[in-house]
RNA sequence: GGACAGGUGGCCGAGUGGUCGAAGGCGCACGCCUGGAAAGUGUGUAGGCGGGGAACCGUCUCGAGGGUUCGAAUCCCUCCCUGUCCGCCA
């Protein structure tokens, strides 16, 4: 949700970002709606006045046992009373058409983000990590022996497809990930964990911005919830409505929850393997600040999920995306690509990204300033810490022995019970 | 699923038709007191929207929407939400 005075400020730089984004100008249609609304709101608040005027004088008259004067007013306001009500009406009405149309523009990009459309035109700031060279082919994740306990077949037959089903020693290397990333935030980097429903309200769905405009992404019940397409939803979500105390920002969150996913429009894209699943798994970071703290909070969230790779010993890099890749309520951006030999490429496993007061807006998230004054928009960060299936492959793809078995990240041995491979038979070792 | 109870400001909580945006308390801000602090004490302190250079003015908001009334936090209706008890259940 943006500011109708910063758009009303400054139309042209309003205008300026969005075209960023591949964007026609709105701003005159906001402009007119704003204009008009601004006219009926001052003609439905002059009546009105009108009205409280006259009815204070018709009980003045009532007490003084004027019995004329009070029922010339009462007849008066009768009459009056039909066009209050269309005039209270009408402003409404133009609120709301202005709040409808807001509600559906994405996020300014901050001024340091690259042009471009997609996603060819990010841009790399950092590399972490060499590839291992092979002295064979690497597989992709699901065609190594010791991945066997990754099987389609069978969530097809439970589920359809792009769902995966994990026994044994790949399950356990799953649960293992996650608690790993989730000790790592938590015991290192300040975060404090939840666990959070996975059904939500319509509300909800709205503060962080997957509706009105992207509802076909996501699930929905019978009676009206929606499964969460990212704990963002929740973390997040967890201030809306909120009067935060400054002193207690940042408020730095984590959570492990299931995904869900609908991915409309992208089939035909990886439907082989685990990559991109209708449920998946994340560790999910979500920071609250205030407005002068966003700035080193997301150099610091882009750190903590970073770290998490860096501990596992996966190549990565990082990628500043443009203007036009980057999702909705992002004001910023950073992808974190892992390198996964057996595609010989890099995959996005995590992205960051700052919300300035996008969602807070839309939430009513405030903090009143240290010092008092009047209430400010809080600012919102998310970004995965890191997504687990993805986690997953990366480590099955870059530990894969040419014997069809899987040597470990030493640091994943104490979720593991010590052990620190898998044998081509698929078992933990 | 059934039966009750309830939703008031940053928080707690009073208020059952009239000048109530709303007592009191807590918190917070500024001052007094103090060597400094605590305690004590005084004053102030809701938010949104609109108008205005500003001071300020208007308007809305006591869960949401509608109704009754000259006038609604207060009465009536509908809905949403929360809590308690019962039932069911991992």
């Amino acid at each position: 949700m943006h500011d109708i005075r910063a758009i009303r400020d400054n139309p042209a730089a309003f205008d300026a970002a969005l075209a960023r984004r591949g964007m026609a100008p709105v701003s005159p249609r906001i402009l007119a709606i704003d204009e008009e609304r601004r006219a009926m709101i001052l003609a439905a608040e002059q009546a009105t006045a009108e009205q409280n005027r006259t009815s204070r004088e018709a009980g003045a008259a009532r007490a003084a046992g004027d019995e004329a004067e009070f029922n010339r007013l009462r007849e008066l306001l009768a009459d009056k009373k039909a066009e209050i009500a269309r005039l209270n009406d009408a402003a409404r009405a133009e609120d709301q058409h202005l709040l409808d149309l807001l509600a559906t523009i994405p996020n300014l990009p901050l001024p340091d983000v690259p042009d471009g459309a997609n996603e060819n035109d990010n841009i790399e700031i950092r590399r972490w990590g060499t590839p291992r060279e092979f002295a064979f082919e690497p597989l992709e994740h699901y065609q190594i022996p010791a991945a066997r306990g990754m099987d389609f077949a069978l969530a097809a037959k439970l589920s359809g497809s792009r769902f995966a089903v994990l026994s044994g020693a790949v399950a356990r290397l799953h649960r293992a990930l996650a608690q790993f990333m989730l000790d790592l935030h938590t015991g290192e980097h300040g975060m404090t964990e939840s666990i959070t429903p996975v059904l939500v309200r319509p509300e909800a769905m709205y503060g962080t911005g997957q509706l009105p405009k992207f509802g076909e992404d996501s699930y929905q019940t019978t009676n009206g919830w929606w499964l969460i397409p990212t704990a963002e939803v929740t973390l997040t979500n967890s201030v809306a409505g909120e009067m935060l105390d400054a002193a207690a920002l940042p408020r730095r969150m984590v959570a492990h929850t299931v995904c869900f996913r609908s991915e409309a429009g992208s089939a035909g894209r990886d439907t082989t393997g685990m990559l991109r699943q209708h449920q998946f798994e994340k560790v999910e970071m979500v920071a609250i600040t205030t407005p002068d703290q966003s700035e080193s909070e997301h150099a610091r969230m882009t750190r903590s999920a970073e770290t998490v790779l860096e501990r596992l010993g996966l190549p990565y890099r990082t990628m500043l995306l443009c203007a036009g890749d980057m999702g909705a309520g992002a004001r910023r951006t950073h992808d974190l690509e892992v390198w996964l030999p057996g595609q010989n490429r890099y995959r996005e496993i995590s992205s960051v990204s700052t919300c300035g007061d996008w969602q807070a807006r839309r939430m009513n998230a405030r903090f009143r300033p240290e010092g008092g004054g009047k209430p400010e928009f809080v600012h919102t960060l998310n970004g995965s810490g890191l997504a687990v299936g993805r986690t997953l492959i990366a480590v099955l793809e870059n530990g894969q022995e040419e014997d069809g078995s899987v040597t470990l990240p030493e640091a994943l041995r104490p979720w593991l019970g010590g052990k620190g491979r898998i044998t081509a038979a698929g078992e933990m070792a």
